[in-house]
RNA sequence: GGGAGUAUAGCUCAGUUGGUUAGAGCACCUGCCUUACAAGCAGGGGGUCACAGGUUCAAGUCCUGUUACUCCCACCA
């Protein structure tokens, strides 16, 4: 045991815990046959990423559920990882370049390469290391990275496993290219942002006609590349010219006008030009007319050779330029300003161009099936439930997944071309001749895979598949996946897909979906707007425990919530709560061992089972996972019962000359304070260990300590009622005093009359400390004569403070006339309500059994109010 | 166009399967340096639980509708 510092101070503590705690070992995950194994893999971070405090209530989240399953008893782990991120690695790094004036081009792709794995090497740490700062218990001896040798085996795998059974295929399709990185991304990677922009009508002239077919587009520079012009085929206006031919303006080019129900006559002019190259859905109608395909965007979105005069202008540029041209020609017939949905880039915020172009795609269909059953028969839980919803509808809908990048860094698709024979052979081993025709002459292909391909594996990758290892075998499925409700379909979907196809199992049991921290306006929080908050300055000035329960309080599963200092405040000073009433507990103790002692006095039973009620309610929420409940009841326990009651109530047995009651006073003191600590500790593991290790005990770690749990021995409903009476009638006293203003220096002597003498007499002696009552007479009848008395009224007492000089007996009459005025309505609603029949006939026994108890409690204090109310009318 | 969420005290949020007179933190008011803690103690004010119906003995909680805000999905050029 040693002696505490007056104020918590959280800095001199976190950093030697965390080590203690490494040191133990008490973060590997062990195979347990015995045991039954309790699992989550962290959602990889990307790795040269920074902390901030998204991940901070991520990773929070994870470890309150951990802690508290390994002090159950499971054999718990937790698996951390970081994740390379492909683009917005490569981003970084092309950054760095581009400040010594290089681009990755100058450098080579293998050299390029070199370059991003330096960066990892020296940055990759950074936010591991920071996760340590918040208590995290990974074990950190199973740490992985996505582009590790294990996890890209595994990616091998699955993509040679699923080319083979037909799942991933490639082929030319319309995509989502990014010009700015110069990279196909999936659809998940687009994100759509309303934005107004122009709405262009322009004359397309039928050939060998006078007449001509307006069109309306958003984008007029794709019509380079326009190879038909569509109407609906019950359009009246057009049906004579269907099966005719437009001359496209400024390409002199002849093409079709056809008939196709995708568009819509009340839209625009009803006449839709078909860029098949540059729009989805012109793509899909153009397969059904068979329309030409020319691509007019080169890879950074300049006009191609296609675009005749126009090319090598950016597309906007390409915009104008059309737009002046048809003007001059007269075919611009005018333009409206119009807002629609424009598609950026995840990453960089880019205007994504939709374009044809030769991509790998994972079928989705196949695999969608069982992913949808697993969820709808209960073999994944959501939580909260609605996501099963979203997750349904995103399932059901979902496009063939478009898995490669135009990027360096990331998992290098394994095909290989044949130039000879053009066969394409895809293997787990590296070839070197064409798999069919044996030609030398192959190239490997250069794209990698999207960085989710890799991270869909993370539940079974981590632990060494395809390998048949003991702690894939053990470990697998995972028990819950805790993540934000952002990243669903990124990745919760397609592991969930994954795990089913490699393993033909779950890869976790329930997913714990967690909201967004916003600021403190509400608003998200960005590196460019500057309002992110940066979770390691936060645990400097508060510590980790603070920022940890700030997290994990007032906020519930999928809800997203704003982040303030002054929370982060309010739990330090909690923290220092506790610190505090731990160091009363040290100065006091006297006694080297935990036992309760052998007789319990009123006040101790009462702690006991408000404890264990306590640990019953917490076991009970943190197994619904309604964390924020548990730490919430938690705090409540320390604070307003351990502390603000319980302390208080020891201490005239602790200053008493009676050294056995002193004894049994510390014993209780230090049983549910360690009890607590460890309730606690998931929460707040830095302090409670700190606070763990400076007491007496047996075990190594309060980490590994076993978590509390109801227990019918602690169970004292009788005397909690009992003791409930004291505190009824010290609260009256100071309400009494602080309406009068008497300060609590100022004692006063008191008479309780009541018909419960014992309970008064077993309360006697707090009420002292408590109630500041210098004298106590207990007796069963009130005083003759109120003059001179300030009367407090419970519905078991009657409390008589002599404080003559400030009882004025009039207006003592009319505040207990008041009194018995408002116990009387209270009084009447119950009666009304218990002489309804139906209520009575209807409700639960229990509920009918509290109300008359409160009718009876209403009606014995309003008879002691009354008495009172008479002695001061004679 | 489809779907979801939110609406509770001045602010930020809890509120479990419907069941006391709806809670917390912060802020505010009053009195206290009571030997663990002023990062504290005691007491207090403050809410027609968005609105309108409905179900029920009983509704912040369940149902229907309305309004406001937020988010997700979707191929209206």
């Amino acid at each position: 045991m040693r002696e505490l510092p007056k104020i918590y101070d959280p800095k001199a503590v976190e950093q030697n815990i965390y080590d203690f705690w490494t040191k133990g070992g008490y973060f590997k995950g062990v195979i347990d046959p015995d045991k039954e194994p309790f699992t989550i893999v962290i959602p990889p971070p990307n790795v040269t990423g920074q902390l901030h405090l998204g991940h901070a209530f991520d990773e929070t989240v994870q470890d309150v559920i951990i802690r508290h399953r390994r002090m159950q008893g499971y054999a718990a782990l937790w698996v951390p990882g970081t994740d390379h991120a492909g683009i917005a690695t490569q981003i970084k790094v092309e950054e760095q370049l581009r400040k010594e004036g290089l681009s990755r081009f100058d450098l080579g792709r293998d050299a390029f390469i070199e370059r991003v794995w330096q960066w990892k090497e020296e940055y990759g740490s950074r936010i591991t290391e920071q996760l340590k700062t918040l208590g995290s218990s990974c074990d950190w001896d199973r740490e992985r990275f996505t582009m590790d040798e294990g996890c890209s085996r595994a990616v091998r795998e699955v993509f040679v496993a699923l080319y083979e059974k037909g799942l991933i295929y490639k082929g030319r399709r319309i995509i989502n290219w990014c010009p700015a990185c110069t990279t196909a991304l999936s659809d998940a990677e687009v994100e759509h942002e309303e934005q107004e922009g122009g709405f262009w009508h322009i004359k397309y002239p039928v050939k060998d006609s006078d007449e001509y077919l307006i069109v309306a587009t958003t984008r007029p520079e794709t019509m380079l590349g326009d190879t038909g012009v569509a109407v609906h085929p019950e359009d009246e206006r057009y049906a004579h010219l269907v099966d005719k031919t437009v001359v496209l303006p400024l390409m002199d080019r002849e093409i079709p006008i056809i008939a196709d129900d995708y568009v819509d006559m009340e839209f625009g002019t009803g006449c839709v030009k078909m860029t098949p190259c540059h729009d989805p859905n012109d793509f899909l109608v153009a397969q059904r007319h068979d329309l030409e395909q020319i691509l007019v965007l080169d890879e950074a979105a300049r006009v191609n050779e296609n675009g005749g005069k126009y090319c090598g202008l950016d597309r906007l540029d390409a915009r104008k330029a059309v737009v002046a041209d048809l003007e001059a020609l007269g075919l611009l017939v005018k333009k409206e300003v119009h807002t629609r949905n424009v598609g950026t880039c995840y990453r960089c915020a880019t205007t994504v161009e939709p374009m044809t172009s030769p991509q790998w795609f994972v079928k989705m269909e196949p695999l969608a099936k069982e992913a949808l059953d697993v969820v709808e028969d209960g073999r994944i839980e959501f939580i909260p439930e609605r996501f099963t919803k979203i997750y349904r509808n995103w399932m059901e809908n979902a496009h063939d997944w478009c898995i490669s990048r135009q990027l360096w860094w990331g998992h290098q698709i394994p095909a290989w071309y044949c130039a000879p024979c053009g066969h394409v052979t895809v293997s787990r081993e590296d070839p070197t001749v064409c798999e069919k025709c044996g030609s030398m002459e192959i190239t490997r292909d250069e794209d990698v895979l999207d960085t989710w391909f890799s991270s869909a594996l993370w539940p079974f990758s981590v632990f060494g598949w395809p390998e048949k290892t003991p702690d894939l075998e053990y470990f697998y499925p995972t028990s819950v996946l805790v993540t934000g409700y952002d990243i669903l379909f990124f990745w919760v979907a397609r592991m969930i897909f994954s795990g089913l196809e490699q393993m033909g199992a779950v890869p976790f049991h329930k997913v714990l979906l967690h909201g967004l921290i916003r600021d403190a306006e509400g608003k998200k929080m960005s590196k460019s707007a500057g309002n992110g908050v940066d979770p390691i300055e936060v645990i400097d000035t508060y510590g980790a425990d603070a920022l940890r329960f700030n997290i994990i309080t007032g906020n519930s599963p999928g809800n997203d919530m704003r982040y303030y200092d002054e929370r982060c405040e309010a739990y330090r000073n909690f923290a220092n709560k506790i610190w505090n009433a731990s160091r009363f507990v040290m100065m006091n103790l006297t006694i080297t061992e935990n036992r309760l002692p052998e007789t319990l006095e009123l006040e101790d039973k009462w702690i006991l089972s408000q404890f264990n009620q306590v640990a019953k309610e917490v076991g009970e929420t943190l197994e619904k996972y309604e964390l924020g409940i548990a730490a919430g009841k938690i705090y409540d326990f320390v604070w307003d019962t351990y502390c603000d009651w319980y302390i208080e109530l020891t201490k005239p047995r602790l200053n008493g000359e009676d050294e056995a009651a002193k004894e049994s006073a510390q014993r209780v003191l230090l049983f549910v304070l360690v009890e607590t600590l460890k309730l606690l500790h998931p929460f707040m593991p830095f302090i409670t260990e700190e606070i763990w290790q400076a007491l007496p005990h047996e075990g190594e770690a309060l980490m590994i300590e076993a978590y509390p749990a109801y227990s019918p021995a602690l169970d004292f409903p009788a005397e909690e009622a009992q003791f409930e009476k004291i505190m009824e009638a010290v609260r009256a006293i100071r309400v009494r005093r602080s309406e009068m203003k008497v300060p609590p220096s100022k004692k006063s002597s008191a008479l309780i009359a009541t018909d419960d003498p014992e309970t008064f007499e077993a309360g006697r002696v707090y009420f002292g400390k408590l109630a500041y009552v210098s004298e106590l007479t207990i007796a069963s009848d009130a005083p003759e004569s109120l003059q001179g008395l300030v009367s407090v009224v419970t519905k078991d007492a009657r409390i008589f403070l002599p404080m003559a000089e400030l009882v004025d007996l009039d207006a003592e009459r009319v505040r207990i006339a008041g009194e018995i005025a408002k116990a009387q309505e209270g009084l009447e609603r119950q009666r009304k309500k218990l002489s309804n029949e139906a209520f009575v006939q209807k409700a639960k026994e229990h509920v009918v059994a509290a109300e008359r108890e409160k009718a009876e409690q209403l009606e014995a204090l309003i008879r002691n109010l009354e008495e009172s109310l008479r002695q001061l009318t004679t």
